[in-house]
DNA sequence: GGACCTCCTTGACCCAGATCAAGCGCGAAC
DNA sequence: GTTCGCGCTTGATCTGGGTCAAGGAGGTCC
């Protein structure tokens, strides 16, 4: 797992085949758009654990996960870290117009970015209003999810933390796999038990003993540490305290 | 305080005279783009405590605070509240493209709204770049101000979370007022104790004791209930478990 | 004046989750 | 094989903030 992953290396640089076209920021673009797109950007890889950028430092790219999962973190000065935002396929990293980067942005598996030089990327924001337009789209989505987390963090119990945790991801894989979310779901954790600790404002302690309770209870069935199958999602619905009617797709 | 605030009615119908042109989603708009708004845009008073919108209803406008104070809720099944979101003048309501409200919006003071029909509004922003631009910059800061707001539910203690919800009022009050951020600071608390609580997942109780401790500690005086004085704004960013270095305006 | 709000404060007690500590499982390095 | 070390689990104990309960301050209405 950490000798380098050569395929993700390599990847595709066309446009055309690109896994993410259809949800990235480059969603709307015409062929020619894309094509000026094409002559701004480039691949970037990292391993599990790397840091992309920290916060604080000067950054000249944005750019979109293509695959693999990335975090934002905030950390205070005497160490306490709160998980900001969990980057995954399609989503944007960093914003333009800005200089530097707002929160520390790490790899939390190994990771390709495809990356825009900011510079050009900010003219053709100005010049073509598809890549602003889907931009505002995207932003607006990863807003209502924060709001979302917000309830999460502030009013919810740990139980109830880790099953919204479970639900998300779950939900997100099953939605990358393009099937619809059935009863019976399989997925592998992305996430160590401190990273999840620290996306819901909990210790690992108490993340590794809710994660034995909803095993216990039936509603998870773990097989090794990381892998996942939940039996009945409604149920899992239940258990974060959201209405247990909607398994809809995003 | 409860009866009608007649002055707030009787609002001015005029952009040119407007008190948020500078910063709301119009403040880019050219003239022309200014007079078609004008086309489509209507006021609306609230009182303090009055629902301006329901979560799940349907919304058939967007619009900006022009003055007072709302606020974006969210409610689980049993009754928990959490606080997402504190609009102040200038802020932005509704999602362009959404069919229904995502939140609760409740005036948290006596409130006016300048309101654009939606679907007029929506044809606005695909037509005219600077509507669009504009409302891309103003969630992107909402997405960063959500992010901020994470790490105080998540990490923060009580005490922090009181410190870090006076600073920003009291920031934000500077700023309105067109003052620098000086070391004393006077403002009214726009909130309710439980309000307070709700927007920092706490129990009005914890928030009333906390409040008493930072005032018996001298990092705040009060004056009844609501007028606060801070003698020292770097103590309570201290406080606050934010680097007291910046009295950065925003 | 008194009655009755609403908003807030304070005290006593309790519990969910933090903290401190020990140890397990498993893959990597030697 | 043995020895690391990392990620995780589990137990014992502590504590910050929740819960329950009583009452105060100040405003409005009659």
């Amino acid at each position: 797992m950490n000798k380098l992953n050569v395929e993700s290396i390599h990847v595709s640089q066309d446009c055309g085949s690109c896994p993410i076209k259809h949800r990235a920021v480059c969603a709307r673009c015409q062929p020619d758009e894309l094509e000026q797109l094409e002559g701004i950007k480039y691949y970037r890889s990292f391993e599990a654990g790397q840091t992309v950028i920290w916060s604080g430092d000067r950054m000249d790219f944005v750019g979109s996960v293509v695959s693999g999962i990335a975090s934002l973190t905030q950390t205070m000065e005497d160490g306490r870290t709160q998980m900001v935002g969990l980057l995954l396929p399609s989503d944007f990293v960093g914003r333009p117009g800005r200089m530097t980067a707002a929160y520390d942005v790490v790899a939390t598996t190994d990771l390709v970015m495809c990356c825009f030089r900011k510079k050009p990327f900010e003219q053709m924001m100005e010049d073509t209003p598809h890549l602003a337009q889907r931009l505002l789209e995207m932003t607006l989505d990863e807003l209502d999810a924060a709001r979302e987390w917000m309830l999460v963090l502030g009013r919810k119990t740990a139980r109830e933390k880790i099953a919204s945790l479970l639900s998300i991801i779950a939900r997100r894989d099953a939605s990358l796999n393009l099937q619809g979310v059935q009863d019976l779901l399989v997925f592998d954790l992305p996430l160590t038990r401190e990273a999840m600790a620290d996306y819901l404002g909990l210790t690992l302690e108490t993340v590794s003993r809710q994660m034995s309770a909803l095993k216990r209870d039936g509603v998870i069935k773990l097989e090794g540490k990381r892998h996942v199958t939940i039996p009945d999602f409604s149920r899992l619905l239940n258990e974060a305290g959201d209405d247990a009617d909607g398994g809809v797709m995003v």
